[in-house]
Parts: structure tokens; sequence; C-alpha cells
DNA sequence: GAATTTTTTAAACGTACGTTTAATACATTC
DNA sequence: GAATGTATTAAACGTACGTTTAAAAAATTC
């Protein structure tokens, strides 16, 4: 086999596994042996189980971050002095995540469905990947948000965010199960079709009327 | 101790060890540890692992099914003939979880987070309880969010249906997260309020305006 | 092509797991 | 209060885990 080539195959193994049987049920005999190679290969590797599925992440989000940041910049510019429209802004946050998802012409929700998993699963990796992956994005569209919602008070823009933050983890993490008994007329491969229906949900969710009396009732 | 009460101890200990690490992450000898009580009590008790989890989902989820179906039921009594506003149904859908997360007069999410995490975790979990759960009631609720959305195809509700309870699932997953940092302004021990936001949200996202040839694109 | 670095391998380490067993303690019944 | 059924206990079973080690193999360098 190629030089190199074990790294990649881990990788790949380490994606399937922790998508489907997360962290802790995930074997690394079983692991290594999908991927044809050693069981000690993960270790030298990448230094430990947990090492393999921070790499995993940092090489899948990271690009998945600058899109957004990218898109994010553009529909500024494209808005520019003006507020930026929920739509664009929910864009730049949704449409990397299809892109990712799509990148061998044919959809792959493997990953999305690892991190949706493992985002629930432990506390440890959420915050990992929040610390590490998540500020400086999140941060950026609250901004933008806030911007295109003047009338909401900031926290009302972070609450309504988070709720568009969770059901694209709940979307993607149930995704797959769309398919079963219920839901047979829904095009499962059509990623960019969810999304885009999500995006006019939680766009619509954000312009929900504001009842703030409601809330200490 | 008193007869009954290791039984009630071991359910306890369950809900707080499944929903802080998992179903793969929680050690039965920890668990019984916790619960005072003996390794062996779990399988004499329940039969297995296993076992223990779904008798606890058993016993938390039907009250909020029966809650549901009950609250559904006043809501079409109250709309008859005609159909039942968007904001009921839902109410009818979430209240009863804001119901069971209060019930000690104190708030206690432990439970919800754990079927938000073990959903995303488990597929074999998932699949009882959707099938054990769920089916009644999602197709009592679906009914009736088709009538009070007569203007979009049935396949068009099951999805925004899937959204609403994708963006539930996950917000009881990470709620307990919204504290960090960010969300100060946020009160997290208002699940009411919580669910209120969230009711507010996908009504809005059902009313989004339904634009069929986007998702064809 | 010998020396050196990088990669792979098989084996063992120590730990933890869920479950089972058989003996003991506790309650209840008569 | 002896007998019966229920509950608890300590110990062991077999299996699987992530990691480490040291030797072998392959690739690279000079």
């Amino acid at each position: 086999m190629e030089p190199g080539q074990t790294k990649e195959r881990l990788l790949h193994a380490a994606e399937q596994f922790y998508a489907e049987h997360g962290f802790e049920g995930t074997s690394m005999r079983k692991l290594t042996s999908a991927a044809g190679t050693n069981l000690a290969a993960v270790n030298y590797h990448f230094g430990s189980k947990k090492a393999l599925l921070m790499e995993l992440c940092r090489l899948r989000i990271e690009p998945i971050n600058k899109e957004r940041m990218h898109m994010l910049d553009l529909a500024r510019a494209k808005a520019s002095p003006g507020a930026i429209p929920l739509e664009a802004i929910f864009d730049a946050f949704f449409v990397p995540v299809g892109l990712q998802a799509m990148q061998d012409g044919k959809p792959n929700l493997t990953f999305l469905r690892m991190v949706g998993r493992l985002i629930s699963e432990n506390d440890e990796f959420y915050d990992e990947m929040v610390t590490e992956f998540f500020p400086i994005v999140a941060e950026a569209f609250l901004k933008e948000l806030e911007r295109s919602m003047p009338e909401l008070p900031a926290y009302e823009v972070r609450w309504r965010f988070h709720f568009a933050v969770s059901a694209l983890v709940g979307a993607l993490a149930q995704h797959h199960r769309m398919g079963s008994s219920k839901c047979t007329e829904l095009e499962l491969n059509d990623i960019d079709g969810m999304l885009l229906r999500l995006r006019d949900f939680v766009c619509a969710g954000c312009r929900a009327p504001f009842a703030n009396e409601e809330v200490t009732q």
C-alpha cells in the first residue's frame, strides 16, 4: 500500500464508526480492522482514539467555517450599507454544510450525522468543538442577525439562533431516519432541498412576533 | 432500607448516568454504586442494562403522551368544527414535556437531556422509542396539522413537523449548555419560557410560505 | 547498498465491562 | 417460630477495551 494512505483510511473509517456507534461505542480494534490496518496504527498516526476524532473534525469543519465566513462577507458586501436579509444570513450558515455533504458529487451525510450525534453525546467533545470551531463564526453571525432584527433584544436573537442551530443539528442527526416508513415522499438524498426548507423554516421562526410579556407569564 | 426503594433508586441513578454519559458510556458498576446497591441489582430487578433504560422511558414518556393526547382532545373540542390553531397543537405537543420537567416544583431536565442524547446516539434505541411510544401520538398530531395547514401537501407538513421535533429534541439536549459564557441573560430554569419561545418559533416556521419550485431548483 | 528514518506488526498489559452464580440475609406467611 | 418467597450480596466468568512495547518490515537518504 502506498505511503500516507493509512492515515486517510483511518480517518474514513473513523467517520463511519463514530457516526454509527458514537465515541464510546466505537472500538479501535474494529475500526483499524475496517481500515485494513493494525490496532496500533491509530496511536502511531494520531496519538489516541480521541486525537483521531479531533483531527477528523478539524479537517472537515475548517473548510465549512471558511466558506461560511466567505458567504457572509459576500452577503454583507451585497447588502451594504443595509442589513443582510435573514435568508442570506442563514444561507451563509447552512449552504456550506450542504456543500460539505456533497463534495464527491453524491450526498454523504456521514460526517454531519457524526457531529450531530457526538454533540449530543459528549459534553467534553461539545465543549472542545464549541471553543475550537464555533466562537468566531457564531459571533460573526449573531452580529449580523442582530443588525437584521433590530426590533429584537440581543438575548432574543440568541434564543432564535439557538433554535435554528438546534434544528440544524437535530435535522442532520435525524435526517437518515426520515426515510423509514413515514415519509416516503421525501427525497432523502436532496440535502440542498432539506436545507432550503430548513432555511425558510428558521427565517420564518426568526420573524415570529416578539411577545416579551409571555415569558414572565 | 425500605422494600421497593432499590428499584426507584436504580431508576433515578439510571436517569442521571444515561443523561450524563450515554448508554455505552454508563457503567453498571458506577450506577449501582451511586444508587447505594449491589452490581447484581440491575439484572435482578430489570433483567439487563437495556431493560432498565426502557423501563425508565416507559415510566416517563407514557404520562407525557397521555397528557399530549388529552390536550389535543381539548383543543380539538374547543376548535370544533374548525381546525385547531397551530399554537394550540404545538402547545399540546410541547407543554406536557415542560410539565414532566417541572414535576417536583423545581425544573429537572435530566430525563429530557437523556432522551435527546440517546435518540442521537443509538439507532436501536431510537427505533424502539419511535415504534413503541411515538406512532400513535405522531399520527394524531400530523392529522391535526394537516387539517390546520390545508394549503400544504401532506409531505410538506411532515417536513415541518420533523423540523419542529428536531428543534425540540435539539433544544432540550442543548438547553443545559445555553448558560455557558454566551447567553447570561437567558433564564435557564425557565423551561416554560423556553417552550413558549420554541412554540412561537415553530408556528412561524410552519407558516412559512411554501415555494414548491425551490425544491427541484 | 549501507545506514537511517518511517511505518507496520504481533503480542502483551492492565483495566473495565455486563452478566451469572450460589450463598446469605431479610420479609412475609401460616 | 418454622417455612417460604423475596431481596441482597460477594465473587467469579468471559469478553472487550485503549494503550504500550519492542521487533520486523519498508521506504528514504546519503
